[in-house]
DNA sequence: ACAGTTAAGGTCAGTAATAGTCAAAGAAAG
DNA sequence: CTTTCTTTGACTATTACTGACCTTAACTGT
């Protein structure tokens, strides 16, 4: 299944996607209503997965008539996207940086459900060998796995 | 007979067949509790039998909703050949063991001689942005790569 | 205008639910 | 007897969820 997180995630990106102009405005409470929790899950929800680094912009506004509108923003086609995102990869990569990345790629269809599983795992697996210099380690192999990637389909 | 773990490895194994899509999800605290023993024994069984190596992808959660999720990735016959070459690189490689392993995968027609190129390069890449440890990175690098380009071909 | 009330949303720290790591003890194999 | 594999458990890390308390904006009556 999934966690209640994981639903309003895809609630949201439904509603996103048939927005026709990717964003879309929520009521925090309407929503935490609609799932049966608490206001600020939904807080949690936008701080985790809706964050700039995955493509997303959040404003809110408090008050009388206040709202929360979601954003998802494009910018250049995708595989100059894809190039900017291996560029920002710097000498070094958090496991955390890493699931942002795939995701990200995932999301603008520059990699399949399958290579990002494969990307992840062969990451995983190889960053486990190792006792030191893992976000290195992590960086090294996410380039040189993506550089592949874009070279082998373009 | 067989030890604990073998009697593990053969519950996940068979979970996997007749999974239908190669791919099953547990939890960690629960499969421990059906075998009566400790969460890290099944992570001792994942470590040791469910290895890229082996052909196994193995992606976890922790946290509220966690899960552990094992996927077999099948290879063909005619790369058997690739695949033992693959576990034979240790966990350092020379530029010249390097060489030596392109060159035979090369002649035996699993990789083309653009993806020849193409993996000296991003491993040379690589190799040059750091000082040390040069050689551990060189063998993570190559078997990601090949790792990746036979697992995409097949 | 002003003050008070109402109607949003925000923060943060704490609790619970998972999984991961590592080293040491124990068992099996050579 | 030595080495390698298995098993355990204490400690750590991560993610999800909740609730009490805080902030902001609009509305309302005088």
């Amino acid at each position: 299944m999934g966690t209640l997180a994981d639903h309003i995630e895809a609630h949201i990106k439904k509603m996103l996607k048939s927005s026709g102009d990717n964003s879309v405005e929520l009521s925090r409470a309407q929503l935490a209503n609609d799932f049966s929790c608490v206001p600020s899950q939904i807080n949690y929800v936008l701080a985790t997965r809706f964050t700039l680094e995955r493509g997303y912009i959040v404003e809110s506004r408090r008050g009388g008539g206040g709202y929360i509108r979601v954003v998802h923003v494009q910018v250049e086609d995708d595989l100059t996207h894809a190039v900017n995102l291996l560029r920002s990869i710097g000498s070094q990569l958090s496991e955390r940086q890493l699931e942002n990345i795939l995701a990200r790629l995932k999301d603008i269809g520059v990699i399949s459900p399958r290579e990002c599983r494969l990307v992840r795992g062969i990451v995983q697996q190889e960053v486990g060998t190792i006792n030191q210099g893992k976000d290195v380690l992590r960086a090294s192999l996410l380039r040189a796995l993506l550089f592949y990637i874009i070279e082998s389909e373009s």
